[in-house]
DNA sequence: ACGTTTATCTAACTATCATTCGGTAGAATG
DNA sequence: CATTCTACCGAATGATAGTTAGATAAACGT
């Protein structure tokens, strides 16, 4: 065995924290790896490849496999609802229903394809989860779902949707639709931009030309 | 130990095949197994005893825990295709591409959660598989999606699509919000048949009543 | 200068995984 | 009745998983 110690850096001073880098290093990579491979078939020693670090050290930083990924659930869903809220945000005050529909499905977008390795890793793994690693991010999951809910009845109250629309399941539609497109989007297909633009069209006005035929 | 031996049955002269009753419940077992937890997540053990017999007694049947995969998603695709087909089958000889395209949604999603625990198995462990194990069925998924891509070109072709509606992206989308319902679909919410006709209105005629605002 | 803290490595541990294999009860066959 | 085949069991195997623990080198406080 040749000797090949890493370099040990501790804390500058009062400057940034110094294990702080490795740490979020460690889920960056465990975050592209369960996007791409789910959570149990990515393995701590992938992980801490990815990572620069071997595989015992993973756990001077977080207590177990476990925890890394509540931590990437949790800043996943946070990730995209703080894309979708600064979309809304820019957004003129008298702005319809049909912009702010279509801003949140940008944002949440924008959420997912850009900013996403934690996001993405968020919205692939959760459904396949055993129960007690679901439970942790429930809540937050609860809370977006209710937000989407208000931007829809609120569209419904201030009219212009079509009668016989049923709010929950276009509030699922939309968000499948959107969710969905971890699974094939990819950037040679067009921008972000592009790819929101005609989703938010096709849920606000369909393939159609006429509501007839 | 006490001894429990299984009654062994073989094959009844010329009837049905015996132990093929003992392999369609390892396939369906495994299915639903895979749907919930995912590929890796899924112990042969879990498989065996949710067919009632022992683990080694799995490769009596198959010859390997990707033999089984394989199958289930051969078979999950071919289920959903045979699921559209038959609806679009039974149309009348001039249908308009909105019925058209309403049946096609109504045959996916009946096949996706009727039927469907190879099929819901198929299309939620896909996305995470590693390349090896894809390989098998890319040459069905890519002939199914070629056939949506027909049912909207030709839709295209008859007129009547909005314009600027990217058909590609299109198909895209409606796949996505029809597949993504496995993740949400509970019979409590309503028939199938209900969600498939929201559904097929949202991608056909948008949530708004009229395209301006 | 000296002991402590920090961040890591290396090596081990136990559990569990997919898979293999010899054995066997009972039906089928001759 | 003797043999063969069928469909399974039960125990073992080797690989690999998450996790733990002791050692270590660099940077720190005093």
């Amino acid at each position: 065995m040749t000797i090949a110690k890493r370099k040990a850096r501790p804390g500058i001073k009062g400057s940034e924290a110094p294990a702080e880098l490795t740490r979020d290093h460690i889920l960056k990579s465990a975050a592209k790896l369960f996007r791409d491979q789910g959570y149990v078939a990515t393995t701590l020693r992938q992980i801490a490849d990815a990572a620069g670090i071997q595989a015992g050290s993973v756990y001077y930083h977080f207590r177990s496999k476990d925890e890394i990924l509540t931590e990437i659930l949790d800043t996943g869903i946070d990730e995209v609802r703080k894309s979708v809220v600064s979309r809304l945000d820019a957004l003129p005050a008298d702005a319809t229903p049909r912009q702010k529909i279509a801003a949140g499905i940008e944002g949440h977008l924008l959420g997912l394809l850009q900013h996403g390795d934690f996001t993405s890793a968020s919205i692939r793994t959760y459904g396949q989860l055993p129960a007690h690693l679901k439970r942790s991010s429930q809540l937050r999951r609860k809370d977006y779902s209710a937000f989407w809910d208000s931007l829809l009845s609120e569209a419904a109250e201030h009219g212009g949707l079509r009668t016989g629309v049923d709010l929950h399941i276009a509030r699922l539609v939309i968000l499948g639709a959107v969710n969905w497109t971890v699974e094939w989007y990819d950037p040679k297909q067009g921008s972000v931009q592009k790819v929101s633009r005609q989703i938010a069209s096709l849920i606000s006005d369909g393939v159609f030309l006429t509501h007839e035929g």
